[in-house]
Formats: structure tokens, sequence, C-alpha cells
DNA sequence: CTGAAAGCGCTAACAT
DNA sequence: ATGTTAGCGCTTTCAG
């Protein structure tokens, strides 16, 4: 750097500030530092940056699983808004265990990022329930009444209510819910908007087609779910599944028994991933806003990082119902 | 770090060396450094580190795209990989563009890691050959002639093989190959996999089976290529596609077309994602061992980047073949 | 708007 | 096996 000063006839300070892009350097100035550092082949050493202002230019973005191809999909949008913004994303995949969640908020990497983006999954509604979250934090996911961080939240329960309006509008009434769970959080949403939708349309809710599946990153939850209901007896002619993962597996397990979608039963999933325009039969499903999500939370979380205070900010992100064939859709062209 | 040296009556350097896990300290020593960090809460400063040993601690893993089951898969191997040998990874998606590719292989991030594994899209194998590599590098995917770096290589020729053989013992003597490309690298040895097979049990090779996609990352260019084959004319009665992605767009093109799987037409992928345990039917896949893939590839850029000298290693990982319905394997239980 | 000097926290080299 | 010292390359004071 000091070579860089002297070919442009600065002081070290003067390079520094242009390098950084601190305001209040004159523009022919500036020009002249950065002639002498592209003709020097000059580059900012990061390590000494970072030991000299204590800021690392790393965030962190914890999520349960890279294999999912909705976190993968999020995971990739917010490493290219973390480059916009002059950041570099760690993806740290948390396993969806506990111990590795609250070591994300109480700031277990500090010294290494300079934030974190926390996708929990272990972590319920109750837990982070005004929890004490150290550092610059930004949830994804449910909504919580007293949110201990910034959060981007999908409209759970408006989204399900979407879905379900859109399955008693094609006449079906005896739906099904795949992916109830005791823990709170988007399960609980996603039950409520089912249950409002239904309860708008006058149609009764009928526990035995509340179908558990506590781990929803697998299709096996879905399959199990799906020959629980068949072997119930319960009459239906529809599956709600509260994401694409088990949808996938409950449309293979109709299949497999010979009931065909959309005419015996519709199916509908939740996050819109790539694969469900290539499902058997393509799968309608709620598109939750991924890239709209992405961008809020580093926005968010690279404002508090650069000084934003006060109280926690909630942004809902907007959602929409792509309609497929699974429920009735037009058969979409191939290709 | 002075105050822990003073707390445990050694010297900083000592501190030091039992943190850098150094050897060449008395266990008694160690323990007592050991205690007075615990107790007064301290913790490297990483930035510090960095600054005066010049190693970074990370290494990049670039790759096209995280939104492919297959790459999250193996991205989030590479991250537990990392870890246990202390390194953090920073997934760096290429978006498939030469330019980044290229970049990661001039050192482009010299000074931010310590190394980096590249898994090649644009890139192909001639321009592959011979390069020059800056920094420690690892290379996924296509076998070379002449490496420029280290690389951990699926025997795509072998695997092809096997997959192709396996429809043959089946009886199935129209087999169509989705995903031949001009490009060289994996497509060419699947197709000479594919061919070797042919030419092993007597059966011609035809050109109207053999089906371009030159883009392997989503599933519509395999619907694509099944909509060009059923078009044609061509008889066909198994198709064996060069990735998962693609047989399931091909699945799903047979499916709307009114043919069975396997009865009329076998399909059989490459990858083994998780997702080909759920398809309708479950699709017979290769699976190339990204777990061993994974692992070497960290151990071959870690040993690389702690000194080791000399040729470009090469490692072929372990491939089998795993037999589901598509290919009129057993109905698997499903759940 | 720019310059000079100090020092962030650690580890390498050398000494013991 | 452990201690001492210097300095990595930058940014932050504080002056001008």
């Amino acid at each position: 750097m000091a070579d860089v000063a002297v070919a442009a006839g600065v002081s070290v300070k003067t390079v520094s500030n242009v390098l950084a892009e601190h305001p209040g350097v004159r523009e022919e100035t500036r020009a002249r530092v950065l002639t002498a550092v592209d003709a020097l082949g000059y580059r900012l050493n990061p390590a000494a940056s970072r030991l000299r202002s204590g800021r690392t230019g790393v965030i962190a973005f914890a999520l349960p699983h890279l294999y999912q191809p909705y976190f993968g999909d999020v995971a990739e949008r917010v490493i290219a808004e973390g480059e916009r913004h002059g950041y570099t994303v760690v993806i740290e995949p948390t396993d969806a265990l506990l111990a590795r969640e609250r070591a994300v908020l109480s700031g277990g990497r500090a010294q290494q990022v300079d934030g974190a983006i926390l996708s929990p999954a272990a972590l319920g509604v109750i837990d982070l329930q005004g929890l004490h979250v150290e550092g610059p934090v930004v949830l994804l996911g449910a909504r919580l009444d007293d949110p201990p961080a910034d959060q981007v939240v999908m409209d759970d329960r408006g989204a399900s209510r979407t879905a379900v309006a859109h399955l008693l509008a094609a006449g079906r009434t005896r739906i099904a819910a795949v992916g109830t769970t005791q823990d709170g959080g988007s399960a609980d949403e996603r039950e409520a908007g089912y249950r409002d939708a239904l309860t708008a349309a006058g149609v009764p809710v009928d526990p035995a087609l509340l179908l558990d599946a506590p781990d929803w990153d697998r299709r096996s939850s879905g399959a199990a779910a799906a020959v629980r209901l068949l072997d119930s007896g319960a009459p239906f002619d529809a599956v709600f599944c509260f994401n694409d993962a088990m949808a996938f597996g409950v449309l293979r397990v109709l299949a497999s028994r010979g009931l065909r979608v959309p005419e015996d039963v519709a199916v509908v999933g939740f996050d819109n991933t790539e694969q469900s325009r290539f499902s058997t039969p393509p799968l309608t499903s709620v598109d939750p806003g991924q890239e709209q999500i992405a961008r809020t939370a580093v926005d968010l979380l690279v404002r508090r990082i650069e000084g934003r205070t006060g109280a926690p900010e909630v942004v809902v992100a907007d959602h929409h119902l792509v309609v497929r064939e699974s429920s009735g859709g037009p058969r979409t062209p191939v290709v």
C-alpha cells in the first residue's frame, strides 16, 4: 500500500480511503490512486483490514440442510445478494440440531462473522420468543409475537388459506393436511390457514384428515402420511402438503395405490421448488417468494451491521399460488 | 492472549502453541493453558492469526449451482469434511460461467482462501488440459490426460457401461441415450460407456437414439430430448439419461404420452440423488460415490495446502448401480 | 481533504 | 520445552 501511495503521490491513508470507498476523496485523486493500484497489481490484504477494523466482511447463513432444493435455492440467492453488498457468505448447515442453532444466536461465530441469517428448524416459536440474541441476526421463517431479532417471514397462514381455498373452489371438500406438528411455528400457521379456509367455506374440520409429519425434510414423511391416510379408510379427495418434499412422497404413494391425480385426488404443495414443474403430474404449489426473502434478509442484516438500531423489523414476503396439473390445472405443455 | 499467558504462568508463545496444536508442549503445560483459556473465556482472533501466518483457514468450493440437489449434497459433505480438518468452506456458485471458473484456477481469491475445489461446468476437457493453475486446487469431474491439478474423478465410462449392461440384461435393445454433447468431458465418457456396453453385446449403435442436451442442469433438457425422441418415430424400449435431473424430465414426458415405465420403456439415471427414490416410478440410478468424492477432495486439498508437492494425484471414486422400479427392479416398499 | 504515527493480536524466528 | 522480540498490512486516531 505504501508503494501505491508513492506511485500515486499521496499518503497511505488516502489509498486506504479510496479502496474502502470512503467518501470525501477528490475524484481526481481517486482516479490517480486507482491507476497506481492497477499498474502495480495491488490487492488489499483482507486479513489486515479485518484485524485493524474488526469487521470481517463475512456473514453466516445457517440453514438446516443444503441438499433440500428449497434451501439450496435460497442459499444461492443469499450468496449473490451478499456479494452485491460486499460480503462473503459462509453457509452453515445446522443439520436441524438445536445446539447449532443456539450457537448462531448466541454469537458463537463472533470475530469470524459480522452477522448471521438463521433459518431455524429445531428451535420452535416458544424457544425463540424473546430469546436473547448476540450480535446482528436476521431470522427466517415463522412469525413471532415478540421477535428477538429482525425477521423475514412468509405469510404461512395466508398462503395456506389460498391453497386450500383453491381446492375448495375446485369442488373438493375432503381435504387432508400433511405435515402438522405440535411444535408451533410454520406448521401451526399452515394448519391455521387450512382451518380458516375450511371454516370460511362451511366445511367441518375432520381430525382424521390431519396427518402429523415431524420431519418435513424427507419425502418419506409425506409417503408415510399418505399410507396412514389410505389405511385409515377415511375418505378424501384432496391433499394439502405443508411442503413440496412431502407432496412428492404423497404423489408417489397415490400412484402406487392406483389413485389418479388429480381425477381421484388433487394434491397441492408448498415451496414451489423447481422440481414441482417436473413431477408426475406437475405439482400445484405455493410460491413463498424466495427471491424477495433472500434479498430482504441480507438487506436487513447489512443495515444492522452498519449500525442500524431500534426494535426488530419484520417483513412479510409476498406469496402466490402456482396452479399445475396436480390440482386440475391445465395440462402444461411439456418442455 | 497475554492475560492467558499470565494466568497460566507461561509465555504468549506457549499459549499460541497450545491453541495452534503445535507439537512439543508438555501435557501438563497444555492443560494449564487450556484451563486459563476457559477461565478467561478467551478466543483466538482469527484475523490476527491470518495476518501473521498468511494462512486463512478457508477453502473455496466452486460449483455450478446450489439448487441442484446433487451439488447441494456434495457441498454439505465438503463443508463437514472441511470443518473436520479445521477449515471453513466458502461456497462459490459459478453459475456455470467460464470467467468465474477461470478465476478460481488463476487464484482470483488468493489471500482470501488457502485453496479451492472446483467442479467445472463451462470449462471443457480441452480447456483444462495442461492449463496453468495458481495455488492449491482440486478438480472434480471428468478425467483428463494431463491434469493441471489433483483431481477426484468418477468412472463415468465404467459407470455408464454398468448402467447400460443392466438394461441389456433386462432384454432391452433399443436404448436411447440422453445428454450427449460435443464438449468432451463427462458427456463423452458416458457416451463411450454406453457404446462399450452395446458393442460388447453385439447391439448396433443407432445415431437416432443419441439425444443431445447441452444443459444438464435442467429437467427440461430431459423433457425436450424425450419429446424429440418420440416425435422422431424411432422405436425404443429404454432410456439411459446422463443425470437424474434429465431422467425426471424424461419420466414426465413418457407419462404424459401414456407410456408406462418400466413396462413400455425402462429408464435409468445417473447421480442417485435423494429424489430418485421418490419419483414415479422410483428411478434406477448410478451412485457416483459423492461421500467418497467430498472426503477425498478435501483430503487432497488439505495435504496440498500443508505442503505436499509432486505430480497431480488422480483418485477414481467407486460407483455402483442402484436398481429401482424404473428399470424393472422390485416394487420398493413405499415409506 | 490529506498526512503521520501508532497499534490491532497474533505467530515466526531466534534465543535459551 | 519455553521465552523474547519484532512485525505482518492495514485503519484509526489526531494533526494539519
